[in-house]
DNA sequence: CTGCTGACTTTCT
DNA sequence: AAGAAAGCCAGCA
């Protein structure tokens, strides 16, 4: 009952999230998971992209949810999301202007250092990366 | 109804 | 620094 309703609300808030994500940025399932409040469900996030329905008649679609803009933590798109035989994924990134880069494997990985979309991590998550004590390795994580 | 899988991430070793 | 294991929960057989 509830958990049916839970899991609706749950696919709601990532396609609203996905959707937040500007044109020409990418960002990973775990920091998606992260802004809808379930930084621990990451593969939730998806399977709701996986059950995405093409029909238009729904809220929310392939068209309308920018599901291309999500990728794994490593930077590189998962290959169970390229369609068969086509590499779509990767060149509607580059049509958003990102740049794909093509790994030997045959993997695409997106620089999030360049492409990161990561508008602002939950309050506890700042200050828990933000630790005076902790000596400064020179990450250069911001990105504005 | 029961069990495994999966468009993943985090943490320990 | 790199590798292995655990965890979460919905969907499918």
């Amino acid at each position: 009952m509830a958990r049916t309703d839970e899991a609706e609300a749950f696919f709601h808030a990532v396609y609203a999230a996905v959707q937040e994500i500007p044109p020409g940025k990418v960002t990973s399932y775990g920091h998606i998971a992260k802004l809808i409040g379930t930084p621990q469900r990451p593969r939730q996030v998806g399977l709701c992209l996986k059950h995405l329905p093409t029909d238009t008649s729904s809220r929310f679609h392939h068209a309308n949810v920018p599901w291309q803009r999500v990728i794994n933590a490593k930077g590189v798109i998962s290959p169970r999301s390229q369609p068969s035989g086509s590499l779509n994924q990767a060149a509607a990134l580059e049509a958003e202007g990102v740049t794909v880069t093509t790994g030997a494997l045959g993997e695409l990985s997106v620089d999030f250092a360049e492409f990161g979309w990561f508008p602002r991590i939950l309050p506890s998550e700042a200050a828990m990366g933000m630790v005076p004590e902790s000596d400064d390795d020179g990450d250069g994580s911001e990105e504005g």
